[in-house]
DNA sequence: GCCAGGACGTAC
DNA sequence: GACGTACGTCCTGGCC
């Protein structure tokens, strides 16, 4: 028997809390109103204890208008604002809930009541008790066939429930007749109107003689007295939309398992300061028995899941997939690198506890042809109707792409979610994630293959390496489970379902076809690089009478500051610094440190690019395949490594010469198409600043206009030197640059240095606010968010620490800035991505570099890739200004730019 | 010999 | 202390 659901309608139980305390309010430390606060948790856990529910959700409204107030905008329309001190501890509540491990689960477009009525509904399919604490008289119609309404204890007393016969006792009307009474006696509160002139005491009359309002219409002429039926034939219209009005939808979408809602174990210690920054520490202490498990993680028994070795159980296993509509998948290879990698078998889990491991390679038994399972999962993955669950999917679709088989299932990627709803934790690993979300202590991949880099999990007994497998896939459905609540909770359902998880395929596709690279040119550069590098090393060596290694900054101080007694400029955490700055600075005054420049810049391209590349092509392949890291920016943006593509030089003419042995394909140009200046064009629309937005309606050269402003002389007249230093004040603004800073880059003083970026808040006064609005924000809710509502968390800055504090303004300013655009440049990548797939085209997505686009065009298709890419990206987002998207085509990654 | 952390430098 | 986000390389120093 599934254990019993609890909902709270949680915006009923902060109102009455609040007016509760009317008389006396009570306020925390900081004094702030926290009555609902008190008054919220108070009675949850007097419920706790009484009826120590193990499944428990608090329901609430909808932040935005609900179907309600688009089909009868009067709907709740003289409902008084919530005072704003009431409002501000709706926050305070969800993350003391979250913090304890209890969901606070809420759908834009719907309010509360229809959430727990489309719950209600699917316990009664489930044969699954409900309990519902509302304070709303329109959720007594869910009530019955094992759903129940509490109603509050008067005075600390027992929480009490009713079923239907006790709601008619109570209130003179079945559950069934909720809707009829509510259009019939109108519902106050709520602006419903119902019928003119019939009130509570006929309502219920009627309800009683004719059971329901259809019947009440039917029958309308032998309805006496003549007044009613007058007041009945007038109201008509009114009563069936007051009944449309007040009848709960029971279909909201719900994606969420109900056993996802499980507080057995709560995390009061976590919760524990959040109480105590409230000043009401001693509440958590009604928990009693409650307390989170420490120390004792939850391990898996030997042989819990099944080898599936027939193709009985194959077809069972599939077609309970099929039918579950979700499946967590995992696939075990012989390779880390997919595009290399070859099956070894496959996890399956449609539950908790419910997983299996398919092998196609095993070492003692008989396993099912390759075949036989690549049709069989080819039916399931392929099937658009499903939702595929996975850790880091994308590398399971890079593998599945090289069997045959093309996933194209709704995607949820546990490590994905992992890091939109915390974009800052250590690691992603399924490891890590298992035993910091779930507790779950899993088996590592080295305790079952051992050591040997040559075995694989084909070399393994097959019990262990079902164990091991299978719990993989278990583990991800897990994390689904406990995932999708808290990603529509906090409004983040959308960027995940919509931008990020349709983003997992593009990048894999992108990685897949990587990109072709002329490894004689750069092997011919490195060996000029290393003439060049022997000769500079020579030099310094004579220059200082003896030879060093200048690659070692510990016999570079000793060098620079000790034998040829320099001073030195800014010191280090071992030492003194011989940064680029430093060197720069020193070159002043001796030969050496701008011959040790020249080394390290040359140095670097020599060992990250010249040499590196080559070595990173793919043997099948002969391209290079990046690895693109969807959790790899705590802003929101990809990384890529192996290699990184995203940092190839371009600044300098040593660095340039790389980018020219980046080819396209025979037959091919590469397009690059980047956004004019998106984080400055972000900045305009998210401070609204009159100035800034101009500049991009009008195609006014920004950093221009800039130095204008700080030079106080017409933008015509501004130098290319003053433009300069208007481009730095501009890039300035959008890292948090301090006068100080400015001050060093632009060999200026400090006064000065102020004075630019004062004159600059000055005229974009709309930026400096901006930049306070989101500090404050920042303050008041620890985190920010972006246009898409990507959340960054930045606990810093309550920092008592004046240091941290301003740091994390700084972070706070940044991220929803370089957030917003790279939530807008992911969003170009699914437009562009599909309307190429749409058209046919032979174009393909190649490489992302933040604000840029790389592709790799059939040369005829070339007019019409221009076309159809720069819309794309200039429509990906609506924004308060025009987005400009610049194209380039080359035949090297050199010509571009 | 391995690994973590620091310093540095490349990109946007 | 003082400019945000990444990754890669080299070096050092602790540890086995």
């Amino acid at each position: 028997m599934s254990k019993a659901l609890y909902l709270v309608d949680g915006y009923s139980l902060i109102y009455r809390s609040y007016f509760a305390f009317m008389k006396r309010p009570l306020f925390n430390p900081q004094g702030e109103n926290s009555s609902a606060v008190f008054g919220f948790f108070r009675a949850l856990f007097q419920l706790l204890k009484q009826r120590n529910p193990a499944r428990l959700a608090i329901i609430m409204d909808s932040r935005t208008p609900t179907f309600r107030h688009l089909r009868f905008p009067a709907y709740k329309a003289n409902r008084e604002k919530a005072p704003a001190d009431l409002h501000a501890q709706v926050p305070v509540i969800e993350e003391i809930c979250e913090a304890l491990g209890i969901a606070c689960f809420r759908k834009d477009g719907f309010e509360a009541d229809d959430l727990i009525a489309t719950l209600a509904g699917l316990c009664k399919k489930e044969e699954r008790e409900c309990y519902i604490l509302s304070g709303d008289k329109d959720i007594l119609q869910s009530v019955g066939e094992g759903v129940f309404v509490l109603t509050a204890p008067k005075g600390g007393g027992e929480y009490e429930t009713l079923d239907s016969e006790e709601v008619f006792n109570a209130r003179g009307i079945y559950p069934g007749q909720v809707v009829d009474y509510l259009a019939l006696a109108g519902d106050q509160s709520d602006n419903v109107p119902g019928v003119p002139g019939v009130g509570d005491k006929t309502a219920l009359k009627l309800l009683s003689q004719y059971h329901d309002l259809d019947a009440i219409y039917a029958n309308l002429a032998s309805v006496i007295p003549d007044g009613l039926r007058e007041k009945l034939a007038r109201g008509r219209e009114s009563a069936f939309l007051s009944r449309e009005l007040v009848r709960l939808r029971k279909d909201v979408p719900m994606e969420r398992d109900l056993d996802s809602f499980n507080i057995e174990t709560l995390n009061t210690s976590g919760a524990i300061p959040l109480f105590a920054a409230q000043g009401m520490k001693s509440l958590v202490e009604g928990l009693g028995g409650r307390i989170e498990e420490e120390a004792s993680f939850k391990e898996l028994t030997a042989g819990a899941f099944e080898t599936v070795l027939d193709e009985i159980s194959l077809n069972r296993w599939l077609t309970g997939a099929k039918k579950n509509k979700v499946f967590a998948f995992d696939t075990e290879t012989d390779s880390l690198d997919p595009l290399a990698a070859n099956p070894v078998g496959f996890s399956l889990a449609l539950g908790e506890g419910e997983a299996c491991y398919i092998p196609v390679k095993a070492r003692d038994v008989d396993v099912l042809p390759a075949e036989t399972v690549r049709k069989a999962l080819k039916t399931l993955l392929e099937d658009p109707a499903l939702m595929l669950v996975g850790q880091n999917i994308k590398y399971d679709y890079k593998v599945m792409k090289g069997w045959g088989i093309t996933v194209r299932n709704r995607l949820f990627d546990t490590m994905v979610a992992a890091w939109v709803l915390d974009s800052e934790l250590s690691s992603y690993s399924l490891d890590n994630l298992a035993l910091k979300i779930l507790g779950y202590k899993t088996i590592h991949y080295g305790d079952v293959v051992g050591k040997d880099q040559d075995l694989t999990l084909a070399d393994v007994e097959i019990g262990r390496v079902s164990d091991y497998a299978a719990e993989d896939a278990e583990i991800a459905f897990r994390l689904y489970l406990a995932f999708s609540g808290p990603l529509e909770q906090q409004g983040l359902d959308r960027l995940f379902y919509r931008l990020e998880m349709p983003l997992v395929t593009i990048l894999a596709e992108m990685e897949i076809a990587g990109i072709k690279l002329e490894p004689d040119q750069l092997k011919a550069y490195s060996r000029e690089l290393g003439k060049q590098l022997t000769e500079i090393e020579e030099e310094i060596f004579s220059r200082h009478g003896r030879s060093f290694n200048i690659r070692s900054t510990k016999e570079l101080q000793q060098v620079l500051f000790t034998e040829r007694r320099l001073k030195p400029i800014k010191k280090t955490k071992t030492g003194y610094s011989t940064d680029t700055g430093v060197l720069e600075e020193l070159a002043r005054e001796d030969e050496v440190p701008g011959l040790v420049l020249r080394h390290r810049l040359l140095s670097k391209l020599k060992s990250t690019y010249v040499e590196a590349l080559p070595g990173l092509i793919n043997a099948s392949t002969g391209r290079l395949h990046t690895n693109y890291i969807q959790t790899g920016a705590a802003t929101g943006r990809l990384a890529s490594k192996d290699p990184n593509l995203q940092n190839i030089p371009i600044r300098e003419e040593p660095g340039r010469r790389i980018r020219s042995a980046f080819i396209p394909e025979e037959g091919y140009s590469f397009l690059s198409a980047d956004y004019s200046q998106i984080e400055l064009a972000v900045l305009a629309h998210l401070s609204g600043d009159p100035m800034l937005l101009n500049a991009f309606r009008e195609g006014i050269d920004i950093h221009r206009q800039t130095a204008g402003i700080i030079f106080d002389i017409p933008p015509e007249e501004v130098s290319s030197s003053q433009r300069r230093i208007g481009k730095t004040i501009n890039f300035g603004v959008i890292y948090g640059m301090s006068a100080f800073r400015l001050a060093r880059d632009l060999r200026i003083g400090r006064r000065e240095a102020g004075d630019f970026i004062s004159r600059y808040f000055q005229r974009y006064s709309g930026v400096e606010r901006f930049i306070k609005d989101t500090i404050r924000e920042a303050e008041g809710r620890g985190y920010v968010e972006t246009i898409m509502g990507r959340r960054r968390k930045v606990t810093r800055i309550r920092s008592a620490n004046r240091t941290e504090k301003m740091a994390a303004e700084r972070v706070a300013v940044n991220s929803r800035i370089q957030g917003s655009a790279a939530d807008i440049v992911k969003q170009a990548m699914i437009d562009v991505a599909g309307l190429l797939e749409e058209n046919r085209m032979g174009t393909r997505l190649l490489l992302q570099v933040h604000d840029e686009l790389i592709f790799e065009v059939p040369n005829p298709e070339m007019e019409r890739a221009r076309g159809v890419i720069k819309a794309a990206m200039e429509n990906a987002v609506k924004l308060s200004l025009p987005l400009k998207v610049n194209l380039e085509s080359g035949s090297s990654w050199g010509d571009i730019h």
